[in-house]
RNA sequence: GUGGUCGUAGCUCAGCUGGUAGAGCAUCCGGUUGUGGUCCGGAAUGUCGCGGGUUCGAGCCCCGUCGAUCACCCCA
């Protein structure tokens, strides 16, 4: 048992499985940036009222879960809970609005909440997200959801669907958690129950017990409150989507953890991963950007969670790449082969051919199990005959045959054996 | 933050009603002169998560603690 621990909550990945999760990641990005999405790469902390402004000091994420410390020149700082407050600072700050429109970046990187750790709920977990900003045109909606559609469906995943609805502007609001607060207040609740919906009502939408959902099923829905403005754009978001072929359906008691949403929001959910089952979501946030200081922009992003994006792939048994196969393993069996071994490793590394070499003073059965388990495609003993003759053999390690090939050719040799396969 | 379950070699786990630990896989070495995967033989490995307590004696009982896991809360 080793000293140290890792903190407690956070997801590492190693190998075999690191590749899995680069490779989720890297799918996800793809989708990004097939759809002009350009990378913004920013602070993984910033300054704790960047997020209590942008995210909303009564949000659970704000008020209990974040990672915040003073530095030392006694400034607070938090590591941050989620992406797009840092993207609609940077934004800002660098004037990046100031051209066309959209403004559309993605990033990718880990984030911080400070919960009890759970399947699929790390203290630090990886999301990729992008924004979309400066345009209120119900397509980008419709873009901005089939860019997490797209990597989706490349990654294989099915067993999972997406929930929309729109959240209407904030006067909507208002009006709207106004007569649900009311309505409430006619229902007999526990204490506990209360409580909750006193911070946010929307959230007894959410409750697991049945005897609950009965309750709110007469409950007054946004939906009906929407201006007909939000209205219109929320139609043609989902006009668009069908027009896609992106499957839907409405969830009128979506409920975000995020205050800054407006208008349109969205959530991924996978139907394998226990209670943590949401793998993306985001929305429409009007109001951001202004509220933190910038232009009166509104904007639209996602924020997709890789590591449960990886669980959800396991759960649904896809297989998924391995790193590609080693293409030469060296194995020396004295001192002066060592030598030359690492010439010629060097210079075929910098061609750009993969090799390795068994290392140590292995014997030559262990420096073939050594090629063995590397899963390199080729092996090749270095010897004192190989050294004199300036020849050497080739062994496919699949098929078992072996070619000889000279030293001085090896590179052109190679390349003309790994086209082969 | 609250609750349930769990914590034994690198991994997966066994260990009966308390008597100071085992298997499979993996690792390493070997099976006569320089070629892996199968097979055979051999070796190494644990302060039984950590700290206290009960006991003549604890991996097995009790308390605490750390961690994992599952659920709640919440969310990626």
């Amino acid at each position: 048992m080793s000293k140290f621990q890792a903190p407690k909550g956070v997801s590492e990945y190693f190998p075999q499985r690191s590749a899995h999760f680069e490779f989720v990641r890297a799918t996800l990005i793809e989708s990004a940036k097939l759809s002009g999405y350009q990378l913004i790469e920013l602070p993984v902390f910033e300054d704790t009222e960047l997020f209590t402004r942008g995210v909303g000091e009564s949000t659970d994420v704000v008020s209990k879960e974040m990672y915040t410390f003073e530095d030392r020149g006694g400034r607070s700082i938090t590591l941050r809970p989620e992406g797009t407050a840092g993207v609609m600072r940077s934004v800002i700050e660098h004037n990046l609005d100031r051209g066309q429109l959209p403004v559309k970046v993605w990033y990718s990187g880990q984030f911080f909440r400070a919960e009890r750790p759970q399947a699929g709920r790390y203290r630090q977990f990886y999301q990729v997200g992008i924004e979309a900003i400066g345009l209120n045109d119900p397509e980008i909606d419709a873009e901005v959801i089939a860019v997490a559609h797209n990597a989706f469906v490349k990654l294989g995943l099915k067993d999972y669907h997406l929930e929309i609805t729109s959240l209407g502007d904030s006067l909507t609001r208002e009006r709207y958690t106004k007569d649900l607060r009311q309505y409430i207040t006619t229902l007999a609740l526990d204490e506990a129950t209360f409580e909750r919906s006193a911070l946010n009502p929307l959230r007894l939408f959410d409750d697991k017990r049945e005897e609950i959902r009965a309750l709110m099923q007469k409950a007054p829905v946004l939906m009906d409150y929407l201006t007909p403005e939000s209205a219109e754009h929320f139609s043609q978001v989902q006009r668009t989507l069908k027009a896609l072929g992106i499957e839907f359906t409405i969830n009128n008691r979506m409920v975000r953890g995020l205050d800054y949403y407006t208008g349109t929001a969205f959530e991924f959910v996978h139907h394998r991963l226990g209670a943590q089952s949401g793998i993306g979501g985001g929305g429409r946030y009007d109001g951001l950007m202004s509220a933190l200081g910038g232009a009166e922009l509104s904007g639209i992003g996602f924020g997709l969670g890789v590591d449960r994006i990886l669980l959800a792939c396991e759960a649904e048994e896809i297989s998924l790449p391995q790193d590609a196969a080693l293409q030469l393993f060296i194995v020396p069996i004295d001192e002066a082969a060592k030598a030359i071994a690492m010439q010629t490793a060097q210079n075929l590394r910098t061609n750009g051919f993969s090799v390795d070499i068994a290392y140590g003073d292995r014997a030559l059965k262990g420096g073939m199990k050594a090629a063995d388990k590397s899963g390199a495609r080729y092996a090749m003993v270095l010897g004192e005959n190989e050294i004199s003759t300036g020849s050497a053999q080739l062994k496919n390690m699949q098929t078992g045959e072996s070619i000889s090939v000279t030293l001085r050719t090896l590179q052109d040799e190679l390349a003309q054996l790994i086209k082969l396969i």
